[in-house]
DNA sequence: GTACAACTTTGTAACGATTACAAACTTGAA
DNA sequence: TTCAAGTTTGTAATCGTTACAAAGTTGTAC
């Protein structure tokens, strides 16, 4: 396993405590975890360790291209009316969501590697036609 | 297109004047809308109308299968160490998330229907192999 | 028509994840 | 040793959402 401080200094990231041992975290526990499970397991061992600290080391560590958060649809639940299986794609500019209707494998009601899928969700994100337009 | 007094009953729900108007709004504006879109839209139309109620609607309407909702990763931000593209599958016991090897067409960097992708994720939603061992 | 039960709607308060902000602390170079 | 830049921390605020209880509405039995 590569020495964290020298992955730290490969990003351009000061390797401080909080730093190296959210890392570390990262690296053992490969259960996409939360900030907040990232707090939890590291409270103990780093007792003045503050939940802001964790949302900025993971913040700076994204921004860096260490990390990469997952969260395609953010704090809001959407809706919608038609329920065939289709492709969502969300522009990053005016957050609207289109339906594609390219097709994929369904991998609804299959079980893969043990594990029964109920749902089966691709999602795009970029930019839309529209703002691409208003880019130029 | 269907009378919605109708659709509302077809789906064992009484056709009151907020869903009535809600559902309408959902079959015209096919954006995917958040609770709050729908409520901005419609508070001109019903000054009283309490954003609980469009909650409570949505919620209504998901249950008895009118609508699907669509937030994989709800609330919470996941962080993963390794980018390389995978499926992720989410389990709804546990709530872990697994990574899966199978391979998918990607999209990433494409340009569909004009809509340039940057980010293309393929997620799962079921019961892992634990959990299911668990519910015999 | 009245009354009552069941259902709906509403507003307020609370929640949980995240962010803003400013103060305190740490670091390293001049 | 000092100072500036960077880092950490705690508190308060924000945003989407939910809990809860009061008020309003409806339909049916009398």
């Amino acid at each position: 396993m590569k020495n964290i401080i020298e992955v730290l200094k490969e990003y351009d990231i000061a390797p401080s405590m909080q730093r190296i041992k959210i890392l570390e975290y990262l690296q053992n526990y490969k259960i996409h975890p939360t900030a907040d499970m990232i707090y939890q397991a590291l409270e103990d061992e780093i007792p003045t360790l503050s939940k802001t600290t964790v949302y900025n080391t993971l913040k700076t560590f994204t921004e860096k291209g260490i990390l990469v958060a997952l969260s395609l649809f953010e704090n809001e639940v959407r809706y919608e009316y038609n329920t065939y299986p289709h492709i969502h794609f969300k522009c990053i500019k005016c957050n609207k969501i289109y339906d594609m209707d390219k097709s994929f494998d369904l991998y609804k009601d299959d079980i893969i590697d043990g594990h029964k899928v109920i749902e089966h969700h691709v999602n795009l994100k970029g930019v839309c036609k529209e703002c691409i337009k208003e880019e130029e």
